[in-house]
DNA sequence: CTTGTAACGATAATGCTTATCGATATCCCA
DNA sequence: TGGGATATCGATAAGCATTATCGTTACAAG
C-alpha cells in the first residue's frame, strides 16, 4: 500500500532515539523500559539498537543497571543518521541508488527528477534533528507503562 | 533495503507515460509496443494502465489499431497524479496517512516532522509535470526494440 | 469473419519486512 | 563469589505486499 513510506523499523529506531533523548541521559536507559514506553516489540527493537550502534548513535553499557545511552547531544543527531543507519543511503528510485544502472534510463528522462526530489527530502532530514522534536516533551501527558 | 522509495508499479507507470508523452499522438499506442519499449512486463502493465485509466491519466481505444493515449496535454498531468493514481495519496509514515492514529503519537513528536516532509515531497512531485521530462526526448538515442 | 487489441479476474512466485527464540557474554552488587 | 540483570548475537519463522503471469472474454477494423 504505501509508496515512500518509511519502514516499520525506520520508525522504531526514531522511537528510540526521541525516546532517549527526553531523558536527562545520567543513567542508561535498559531495552525493556524503552520497549514498554514507546510500544516497540523488544526483540526486534534490540536488533535495531545494534544497527544504531555501529553508526555510533547509541553507546551501550552492559552488565546489571546497564542499558542504552544517546552517542553524542540529540543536536547532532539528524533524522537523516537514524533514517541511514537503519536502511543505507535514501534514494527514491533505483535508477538514484548507488551505481545501479537502467535499461530505459537514457530515454526515460526521470532520473533527474528523482535526483532533486532525492535532494530535497536528504535537504530537510538532514537539518532536522532530535534535539528539534524533543524539546516538545514537556507538553505532552507521559506514555504509561 | 530501500526506504521511502517508490515501487516497481509507479517507475512502470511513468515510463509507460513518459513514452506516451513523447510520441506525437496521431495515433493509439499498443501495449505490446510501450511494454517493449520501456522494458516492462507486459501484462503487469495493462494491469497498471487500469489504474491510469480510472485516474483518466490514460485512455483507451479498442480493437485493432487500437492502444492507448494519454488523457490530457503532458503539461496538465503531474508525477504526483501518476504516483497517486497508483499507490493513493503519498505518506511518509503511517501516522500522517489519513485517519490512521499511532498509540504513541502524543509523546512521540515525529508527526510534525513526516508532515513538513511529506508538504515537501508534495510541492515537488505537485509541479513536476510529464511534460518537463518529455521535452529532452531529442537529445537522447531511441531505445530499440 | 479474422485478426489485433483491450479488459478483467484469478492466482502464482518472490522476496522483504517484521518478529521471535534461545544461547552466550558481561557487569553490578550483595 | 555467586546471582540477577542486562547486552550480544545468530538463526529462523511468520506474515504480507509486491511483482508477475495466465486464460478468457469483449470489441473494433478491415
Amino acid at each position: 500500500m504505501p509508496t515512500m513510506q518509511v519502514s516499520r523499523k525506520v520508525d522504531y529506531a526514531l522511537r528510540a532515539v526521541i525516546f532517549l533523548s527526553q531523558q536527562d541521559g545520567t543513567r542508561p536507559l535498559p531495552a525493556k523500559e524503552i520497549a514498554a514506553r514507546r510500544r516497540i516489540p523488544i526483540k526486534f527493537l534490540e536488533k535495531i539498537i545494534r544497527d544504531l550502534m555501529r553508526h555510533e548513535i547509541v553507546h551501550s553499557h552492559r552488565g546489571a543497571h546497564g542499558g542504552y545511552t544517546l552517542g553524542r547531544d540529540p543536536s547532532q543527531i539528524t533524522f537523516r543518521d537514524v533514517i541511514e543507519a537503519i536502511e543505507g543511503p535514501i534514494s527514491l528510485n533505483v535508477c538514484v541508488a548507488g551505481q545501479k544502472d537502467c535499461s530505459v534510463l537514457s530515454s526515460c528522462n526521470m532520473q533527474r527528477v528523482w535526483q532533486e526530489g532525492q535532494r530535497r527530502v536528504l535537504e530537510y532530514f538532514s537539518e532536522t534533528t532530535l534535539a528539534d522534536v524533543a524539546r516538545e516533551v514537556n507538553t505532552a501527558p507521559a506514555l504509561p507503562v
